[in-house]
DNA sequence: GTGATTTTTATGCGCTGCGCATATTTCTCT
DNA sequence: AGAGAAATATGCGCAGCGCATAAAAATCAC
């Protein structure tokens, strides 16, 4: 229980203020629609069901959440294969919207990362790293840590198997 | 915009997240709250216009905010030198509360880093630190970001100049 | 193959919480 | 003393959430 530990919960809290607010004003929508969106850039066709349980949200909440996305014509609801389903798919629109959210998020961190030499970054980047292995609990967690992620920067992801 | 970048945000998120999520077990009110109990913790007395900046919302929101935690019976306005003002203060059930939010806060980050070693932690200390002194841009910027913070483990804190 | 159960999506409804505009009180400055 | 500024409080409408429920389609039992 060192200094480390409050240092960590501070960092986060600011960055994630950071990143919230960068992404409301590209997206002047509530914070989980960029989620969404990103989410629905990285796994194409997915259903509502599995979509709420990466968000981690109630199915009403999900659905009209979706209503909110295809009114402001970022997604589109098209028929599954199982005929129950949706499957959600990002308008042109969305997609060129997604690009802005993830930009604006690495722009900010990267800001945020300025005052740090090459090695430095090296040696954060691989502690993160080992931190971040043991952090999610559930498959699901999984995808909800990454649900803002730029999946190029993430190609050696130290959370694997990230196929929803 | 290396790969460390996209680790940070996933980290600060996925932390932000677990924070968010016992500090509501234990409060099961919404997400500042615990925020405001934190802050007037450290700073006995304060008004509502400097509580509604560190915790960047609008006068009625932080008016409402208060209304809720005096019906909790966790804080209490009282009469303040300047007599337009009032003194926020928390209760003696706002207290013990406030050092379950600190604990359980300062428990979820201390299990994320669970898999280090000391000297691993010390590194990962001393990098935070330099990530944290460029964060904030303005002075109630660092309130803000140390709106969770527990004061004890706070001592040799990187942002400087935190007196309300 | 048919009927019961499960799964997936959608909706009615009420509640919480926010911000804008405004009112009221108190302080400050001339 | 009076004008303006600052701090708090309130009326109001809206966004967004979750619970309970409904409807449609797939799956399972036999």
């Amino acid at each position: 229980m060192d200094r480390t530990t409050n240092l960590l919960g501070a960092l986060a809290l600011g960055l994630t203020d950071r990143m919230a607010h960068v992404m409301k004003n590209t997206l002047d929508r509530s914070g989980e629609m960029a989620a969404a969106v990103i989410v629905l850039g990285y796994a194409p066709g997915l259903s509502v069901e599995i979509l709420r349980q990466v968000l981690d949200r109630s199915h009403p909440g999900t659905v009209r959440l979706i209503d909110r996305l295809e009114d402001d014509g970022l997604v589109e609801r098209r028929k599954a294969k199982d005929g129950r389903a949706v499957a959600l798919h990002l308008t042109r629109k969305g997609k060129r919207l997604r690009q802005r959210l993830m930009d604006d998020r690495l722009d900010t961190l990267e800001a945020a990362l300025d005052g740090l030499t090459g090695d430095e970054r090296r040696i954060l980047g691989d502690l993160l790293s080992k931190v971040l292995i043991n952090l999610p609990d559930t498959e699901m967690a999984k995808h909800r840590i990454c649900r803002l992620c730029s999946v190029k920067t993430c190609d050696d992801c130290p959370i694997p198997g990230r196929a929803i």
